[in-house]
DNA sequence: ATATTTGGTTTATTCTGTAAACTAGTTTAT
DNA sequence: ATAAACTAGTTTACAGAATAAACCAAATAT
């Protein structure tokens, strides 16, 4: 049996991973109301994604504050694609 | 958003259950053979889901050894459906 | 007798997740 | 002008979880 890829396997990550599906970029702070993340947890997990290139984050000012934003890459969507296909046949779905 | 039950958001124990989810008793070593795990997790993670009463664990003797079966329970079944909800839900499949 | 195998369990260590604490700056009120 | 409060995050310390190595008790093989 094909295993679950471990960096998407976590509720944060792929809570994440699967609302910037559906979306082009996203700001930190609309991550943190679609997810109910805490800053931090947030800030640890995008990091993680973006280490491993499954997401690109972008920093930039608006209104002279900070403004962070990220969007999926293809390799993003690739893995997610393929850890959706092996959650399908683990649970015959 | 509906959280995932962190008990079977895991690879080992989901394995088991939705392993399980397909028979009727099971024995530790088809287990182990079903999952490709250690003896030693695969120990640690079915006293999980037992404490949980998520399966039931029933311990007897075949051809002189010890024998260590297994079933899911009611529950079980339940929390697994539950499960595969939110992750549908979330993941939009 | 003693070595090996079976069928597990315990435990020690490592890895992960998380929130609290912190950084760095901006706006607002006085 | 200064202090207080707020924005927008990041770092890190701690707790809990996952895992494999070490262990155990009994059975069988040599």
């Amino acid at each position: 049996m094909k295993k679950l890829n471990p960096l998407l396997h976590q509720e944060l990550r792929l809570s994440i991973i699967s609302f910037l599906a559906n979306v082009e970029w996203v700001e930190f702070n609309k991550l943190l109301e679609a997810t109910s993340a805490s800053k931090g947890n947030l800030s640890v997990q995008l990091k993680k994604l973006e280490t491993a290139d499954y997401i690109e984050i972008e920093k930039s000012f608006k209104n002279n504050y900070p403004l962070t934003r990220c969007r999926m890459t293809e390799l993003g969507r690739d893995e997610l694609e393929s850890y959706i296909q092996t959650l399908k046949s683990m649970l015959d779905i």
